[in-house]
DNA sequence: GAGCTCTGTTCCGTCAGGCGGAATTTCGTT
DNA sequence: AACGAAATTCCGCCTGACGGAACAGAGCTC
């Protein structure tokens, strides 16, 4: 465990969560560190490239870290993949429309097409939110074997009511959609997407101001999503 | 300098670039790295969460390093400026727009909304390409300073007529746009954003086949590229 | 503008821990 | 079972990371 390394993230990522450029003492507190470490840490990620100090001394993250993010996530198989699915729903909905993907008992959101008449929440592309508060997320745990454990797990703080969790779970996998409202005024519906019969691990959504997603339009969101996620987990299967 | 950190993040490029999972012993070497030393990092990589190893022993980077890095593409300014401009123009012209970022004499695709009718090439978000290629790119050099010789010094492997360059250029600032078709059949009109008066750093683009882009509809984007790229300056000028 | 304070930067003696060659284990192949 | 190639572990050397403290410099107060 090189400790060095360790505490080179560290540093990046309290940068890069900032927001803002910080002082070399509050970088240094934010990682715990001491400020002559901070100090020789950051003078090598300087050097790198992944930092960058303004004229006034602040830190600061660069777009190195999202350039070769956005390389290692554009080589993707199921990124690929789902572009068209995407462009397809989005066409026919007209409304946000997203894929996720599990990670841990989270949802990563993993590329994302907005409307054109944009929603209040944003949760952007890169964001995690747990599984268990999403239409997508929940729409894969309904179908994994591990689903409800994942559900427990996450989002504790949420106090989550499990065994109605349990029972929405159960609907969801007998519909094949889930739900989901926890953003107030905005609706989401999604579906789970695997590859070839494995448990699912990405998913599709629509979201929407809750009165866009009403009445019958809903009926043709919630077919179009079907259709997608099928087709989609049968692209996947094919090498 | 700290050896371990810079040999770290030197692992980390080699395995987002690669694309696929690699063995120990070709990360290794493309990393220029002893077996032994870049097996120590790798672990301790493994460890924080930003690489991970197969079932077969390769390895290759989670998608941990494109959370962090999209943590600081959301929070630019710049950014979230442009996500309006990016929806009107997209709604207005139907075709691919982009907006784009001077990056040393690289232009770098900081967001994008593609067409429903994908165009050929893929420049995909978070790609470089040397800014003397790219539309935007000359809409932006057109306009600084430094332009003719930061032209001069990208793509040096392009073997530029620099006597062209320096026309094209002048002939963009003239028009308040610029050109590209450097891509063989895709067409490109690019536009340069500048936050108050100071030198630009920003560019937004219109991407579509050339015939697409002709006659009378071409009349319409440069119309709408200009007043975009204008508000937008005024946009990012006010704090 | 002198004095004060708070911050970034540099220095340096200490010694933890990174280094890498080599030994060992594991795995896949014939 | 035997072989080869790769991954992993070991270990002695010694570099270079560590952090407390000293230094420099900007900004603020009175």
């Amino acid at each position: 465990m090189d400790r060095a390394v360790s505490r080179a993230f560290l540093l990046l990522e309290a940068l890069a969560t900032a927001g803002e450029a910080l002082r070399l003492t509050d970088v240094a507190e934010k990682a715990g560190l001491q400020k002559s470490t901070a100090h020789r840490i950051l003078a090598t990620l300087v050097e790198l490239g992944y930092v960058r100090q303004d004229s006034s001394g602040r830190y600061g993250a660069t777009l190195r870290t999202w350039e070769i993010g956005a390389r290692t996530a554009s080589q993707l198989p199921i990124k690929r993949v789902a572009a068209g699915f995407l462009h397809g729903l989005h066409r026919s909905i007209g409304e946000t429309v997203s894929l996720t993907l599990l990670s841990g008992t989270d949802v990563l959101y993993l590329d994302k097409i907005t409307a054109p008449r944009p929603v209040r929440f944003r949760t952007s592309v890169g964001s995690r939110v747990p599984a268990v508060l999403t239409a997508s997320g929940k729409a894969i745990l309904s179908q994994r074997a591990d689903g409800l454990d994942l559900a427990r797990r996450s989002a504790p703080q949420h106090e989550l009511d499990i065994t109605a969790v349990d029972a929405e779970l159960n609907e969801a996998r007998r519909r094949g959609y889930a739900l989901s409202g926890y953003s107030p005024g905005v609706s989401s519906i999604g579906v789970a997407v695997a590859a070839g019969g494995a448990a699912p691990e990405a998913g599709l959504s629509v979201s929407a101001p809750s009165e866009r997603l009403a009445g019958e339009i809903r009926e043709h969101v919630i077919e179009a999503l079907l259709e997608a996620g099928a087709r989609m987990s049968e692209a996947l299967a094919r090498p």
